[in-house]
DNA sequence: CTCATCAAGTTGTATATACAGGCTAGTACA
DNA sequence: TGTACTAGCCTGTATATACAACTTGATGAG
């Protein structure tokens, strides 16, 4: 695209750079429209057409009287939904606690070389966790994360904070791919899940972008019988201006 | 809400409330923004603020030279995502046929009454079709229609337009909730998706509204081992201004 | 000290105006 | 006949201006 972008569109980008670089953090104040209008030399109606659409792709919050603020990721479902098991949980009023099964450098293989873009044996992290609710295990968190996204990712605490939320504060994500399937699990996932031979699990394969690329891939599984996948979903134009809180997928986390 | 909506939003209101009544057509025109300002007595630039946000909405389509047009409702992955399982088996290239079990008048009762928001033993429309790929079966379709909003529905043939199609003509979706859950199927199940006994089923359960109210609820159950849901997800910011083609919620269909 | 009032800054909306650029149909010209 | 061009309509953007409504903090009266 040689052409250059509208006005409008560059404070945008101006100023989820800013927000993408941690320069500005939830319920930071951004820029008012007058600010922006002395600094980058823009009317108003062009700055107020800036903010507003970054306020409707779910960036920022504006108060009128007030002023306009990077909105919290929680409730930027327009971005990947970033709930982590542990939110999810602890908004059910539950306990969540997590166990470390392993936290190693691995290399790549197979599936997980070709999910990641990496040559065969490529050196990667390998996750892998069980989540709990009220102390019943709820998932199996099987994640493989490129070393050049997070390379202190060995030295992390997954159990004080879950790799979804320690995920998401190295970089923002940008993409999100999964596929759902209903499938019986192996005995190692069953004897972890505490579930019998008859009962099926709920299997997320997850595969993040950031910066282009992919850089992590998860396979996370559930028992049948205690977890389902909710959504809902309302159009902009109903309800947005009605309810004004429009959540698009629950349950997609990083 | 008693507070007069902005001026623009009426605009927008107005021009859905035409869509919505089948008034205009998919690929229809819609009324410039010189002409609304002329009918509506506003300035152009309210008009533009109406179709630029219709056009975000994915309600419209806009031509600079040419003029705005009805989007087609298959395009509009903003609002509920329209896959019919026809549609989704045919763009994988196989064939897709279908067998009407059940297609009969019915007293709602438990969670069938309380999903439509009905009363215990009110009458409503009950469909229950297998859906086949290539001659293998891929869904059973367990469905209810509120009798009031499609009237007609016991003189359709769903062997020939899916219920889901005939339901998008119907009337336009307005909000969607589902759930997806693994379970092990029954054995009526079982044989009508020709699987065996160890085999878990992947389950969606969908409820969708229009008019405010919700008009269809639906169950549907599909062999864990031929099918998978699949959803890819990119932000708005990113690569919405890049490619164009946002994705937003694939296979969620009526 | 407390409460009311007010000023300043902010967003939200609406209008008038202007120019650039895309598309189409009809016209003029060869 | 056919081609080039242009007038007219359309969207897209940008600016200047105006007023309303909301929020906060300061100021002043009681």
């Amino acid at each position: 695209m040689i052409a250059v972008k509208p006005r409008y569109q560059q404070l945008k980008d101006l100023i989820i750079e800013r927000i993408s670089r941690g320069e500005l953090l939830p319920s930071d104040r951004v820029p008012s429209e007058n600010e922006l209008v002395e600094s980058e030399k823009v009317s108003r109606m062009t700055a107020n057409r800036a903010l507003r659409e970054l306020n409707n792709e779910g960036y920022v919050e504006r108060v009128a009287g007030r002023g306009t603020f990077v909105a919290d990721y929680r409730s930027r479902s327009h971005l990947v939904e970033v709930h982590n098991i542990a939110d999810e949980i602890e908004r059910r009023g539950h306990t969540h606690s997590s166990q470390v099964v392993r936290q190693s450098r691995q290399r790549a293989r197979g599936e997980v070389a070709k999910a990641l873009h990496v040559e065969q044996g490529t050196e990667v992290f390998h996750l892998l966790l069980v989540h709990y609710e009220n102390g019943t295990p709820i998932q199996i968190e099987d994640r493989h994360v490129l070393t050049s996204f997070a390379p202190d990712c060995l030295a992390q605490d997954f159990e004080a904070v879950t790799p979804s939320a320690y995920l998401t504060g190295v970089a923002p994500l940008q993409e999100a791919e999964q596929v759902v399937r209903a499938s019986m699990p192996i005995a190692a996932v069953r004897q972890r899940l505490q579930i019998d031979a008859s009962e099926p699990c709920l299997v997320i394969i997850r595969r993040t972008w950031s910066g282009g690329r992919p850089v992590t891939f998860a396979r996370l599984h559930h028992p049948g019988s205690r977890y389902e996948l909710t959504g809902h979903y309302t159009p902009p134009g109903t309800s947005r201006a009605a309810s004004g809180d429009v959540v698009r997928l629950e349950k997609l986390s990083q």
